[in-house]
This record gives C-alpha cells, sequence and structure tokens, in this order.
DNA sequence: GACGTTTTAGACAATGGTGTCTAATTTTAC
DNA sequence: GTAAAATTAGACACCATTGTCTAAAACGTC
C-alpha cells in the first residue's frame, strides 16, 4: 500500500526533464512489452531493461505494475483519440472527386489509426485484458471507436445534404464505410503483419467503390427525377 | 523431459471411456480458462479444478502446459472450421428471395461462427498469443479464414452466373460481405458482449442491404440495357 | 565544491506457478 | 474377486516474479 512515492518529495521544475524522459522510455518500453507479452506475461524486469532503467526506477514512478499498466493504456488511448480525430478531420468537405478523394481518406485512416503501432496494441489489449478492466477500456469506448461512428455519421450526412451521396441512414453508413476499410487488411490485422502502402490503396479503392455503388446518387443529371428522397 | 506417458500403457479400447470423458473435460476447462486469461495468466490448478480433476490427471494426460494449450487451440480450430464450412453449405444456391435468404444466411454465419464461443476464442488467442506461435495458427489462417473467403467467392460467383448479382472481383465481394456482416457487431464482439438475436438480424439485414445495392444487377427488365457489363 | 534528488545494482522475503514424485484410493476389465 | 490401470491428495524442489530495502553512485543546481 505505502510507497516511497508517498513522501512527496519537493523536487524543483528543472530536475524534471530528466525524469520526464525516464517516464516516457518506461512508457514506451512498457508499452512494447505489455503488447507484445500481454499483461500476466510481462515482467517488470523485461520493462526496465527495455526502457534502459533500473527496475527500482520504474517502482519509483509507477507504484505497482497495476498502475503502470493502466497508465500505459491510458497514454496509448490518448494518443489514439487524438491521432484518430485528427484524422476525422481530414474528411473530404467539398471533393474534387469524391472516389478519389474518400479512397485517400480511408487510407490515411487505416494508416494512422489501424495499421500503426497504437491500433494494434489497443485490439489486442483492448481483446485479452479487457474483462478483467471493464472501466479502464469503457472510456475508450466511448470516446474513440463510440464517438468515431456518429462523428463520421455527420461528415457523411454533409456529403449526403448535398446531394454527392443518398443515405438513408448515417449511423449504418458510416459503420459499413469503417467495415469495407478493413475488409481487405483484416487478415494482416489479425496476425500482426502490416500492410504495405501498396495494399492499403488498393483496400481503400476497393471499399469505396463498393461504398460509392452503394451509396452513390442515381445518376439524375437533368431529367430523372431521384427515385426516393430519404 | 520425461513423464509418466512416455512408459506407454498398454490401455484396453473399453477404458478410453471415463478416460476419454476426463480428457474432454480438461480441454473444455482449459479452454475457458486460457480464453479468460491468456496462456501466461491461465494456471494449471486452476484448469484441473474448473475440469473438476486432479491437476496430476492434467499432467498424465498433457504432459506440459505449451503441450495441453496446443491440443486446445487445435480442438478449437478443428471444431470452428467444420462449423464454418457446415454454415457455409447452407448458402442460398436457387434462393426464393435473394435478400431474405442472404439475410437469413448472414444470421447463420454470424451466428454460429463469429459470436460464439469458439469464434471469441479464435480471435483472442490468435491476436495475444498468435506471434507466440507462429505455426500454430497458420494451418488454421490458411484452412479456416483464408479459404472462407475463396469458398465465398466461388458461392458468390454462381449466383452472379445466374444473374442474380453482378459481381466484377469475386474475392473482394466475399470479404467485403463478411466485413459488412461484422460492421454493426464489431463493437459487441471487441468488448465480449454477445449480441442478442434481434442484433444479429438487424446487423444482417443492414449488411445484405447495402451488399445488394452495391451487386445488384441493373433492373433490366426488358428495354433497359445494362448500363455495365463486367 | 556542496547539497538534495534521482538513479542504480544488488540483496532480500514472499508469493505463486510448474512439473515431479509417492503412496493411497478408486475405477475398470476380465 | 482380482489385477492392472487411472486417479487423487499432498508434499516437494525449482524457478520466476513482485515489491521492498539499502548503500553507493550519478546528476543537476546553486
Amino acid at each position: 500500500m505505502k510507497s516511497p512515492n508517498d513522501t512527496v518529495p519537493k523536487m524543483s521544475v528543472h530536475s524534471q526533464r530528466g525524469q520526464c524522459a525516464k517516464r516516457l522510455s518506461i512508457l514506451e518500453a512498457a508499452a512494447e512489452v505489455f503488447c507484445r507479452q500481454g499483461f500476466a506475461g510481462a515482467s517488470i524486469d523485461e520493462i526496465a531493461s527495455e526502457a534502459c532503467v533500473s527496475r527500482q526506477t520504474v517502482y519509483n514512478h509507477y507504484r505497482e505494475k497495476d498502475n503502470l499498466f493502466m497508465a500505459v493504456v491510458e497514454d496509448v488511448m490518448d494518443r489514439a483519440n487524438a491521432m484518430l480525430f485528427s484524422t476525422l478531420s481530414s474528411f473530404p468537405e467539398n471533393p474534387e472527386s469524391l472516389e478519389d478523394d474518400l479512397a485517400a481518406f480511408a487510407v490515411r485512416l487505416s494508416h494512422n489509426c489501424i495499421c500503426n503501432q497504437d491500433g494494434k496494441f489497443l485490439r489486442k489489449l483492448v481483446l485479452s485484458e479487457g474483462e478483467r478492466y471493464p472501466h479502464l477500456f469503457e472510456s475508450w469506448r466511448q470516446h474513440g471507436p463510440g464517438k468515431i461512428g456518429t462523428a463520421l455519421a455527420a461528415l457523411l450526412s454533409r456529403l449526403s445534404r448535398k446531394g454527392l451521396l443518398q443515405i438513408d441512414d448515417f449511423d449504418v453508413a458510416a459503420r459499413q464505410f469503417l467495415a469495407l476499410v478493413n475488409a481487405d487488411l483484416q487478415m494482416s490485422t489479425l496476425f500482426g503483419v502490416t500492410p504495405t502502402q501498396a495494399e492499403l490503396e488498393s483496400a481503400a479503392r476497393n471499399a469505396v467503390r463498393t461504398f460509392m455503388r452503394a451509396y452513390a446518387p442515381p445518376p439524375a443529371q437533368t431529367n430523372a427525377p431521384a427515385l426516393r428522397t430519404a
């Protein structure tokens, strides 16, 4: 229960620099090892050695293994969410070619949020440790994947209002867009293989082509009235 | 290295009955515990007690933890593959209503292969232990998910040849069908929640509707020539 | 250079797991 | 009923890991 950290040391602001670097180094190494070995399989010694830090330093910064794990998860979740919404903000608003722009967006999405190290980490850890730490990943579920659906739905609704797409249920369409982007990548991600840029682009093209075929408005040049206005 | 099993016991065929039950019980309990705790987090004691069997019996049947784990994985993989292809054989060949029949098929697929215990087990274990046992899951990858794509592609090509669908790339379409079926379920499966039957049916309907919109043949009743013949 | 803080290596007890062994008991086959 | 096989509980050595502790060393600041 008690730990050396309980006696708050009056550390000068400047001495934080070295400490901060160590903290970061530990966090990074711990993410690596937890991702590779899982919580139970990871040992503090391994983390310390991978962080080029003594074991005691790890215990100084994070009192116990559980605590370190939670800190790592929260760190990765924050980074992943930031990246997610940063990528989301690059969604094409006034596309020149909707298909091309959506495909480019899909590539960014899979590259920055799904196939990167953080994405891999979260998939693995949510699945393997999610039940043991129900509240830990819950906030991520709500603020990350939970929100990306509605956020993407809102963006799709704008395109729909411009007449570039014809969508009846935006939430469903958003989930389907994400699912289609993943369709060709799932085998790779499941087995930890990082797809090449070419594979990413091919997957995105396939996804967007099908998405557009399903949700493209009827080719009403001038004469044909829209078959259905949702 | 050496174990009691090395001195092959000349067991009569009949004495297998009790043994067989124990083996099965151990296998089942081990699957449960490995799935819940992961390989490193699972203890033989816990498995033995969950199987209502002494620890020594576990060691008698499977020499070591590694061995038990591999036996469990192979067992689950076999069951999952059998179920996969059994479900696949119920793919609508001469559909009355293609949309309804495809949706019913999608429900069967998600219910029997994705949302069941074996599906959960394999997702979890492939992801968390796949890198540690590269060859173990490799055969599953080839014979399971690797083949379902091509098998489903073949079935889709039949529907396409009958003029019920218009598909240019059958492999892509097959992957997309699977992805769409999962679109609404991924959040649930990721967090270990088993979807209700109603959710399954809703997800299937959404998936099939979009799939059909993307791949339905042009409504060439009699007059309109097909816009594109792939 | 002196001070306080952080880091380090190493030893340490406590714990929990694996895999082995034994001796007693139960099950099963004939 | 008897003999062989399987099962059981318990003890055991061994090892890895967690988390603590200490004394020495390195570091940064004044």
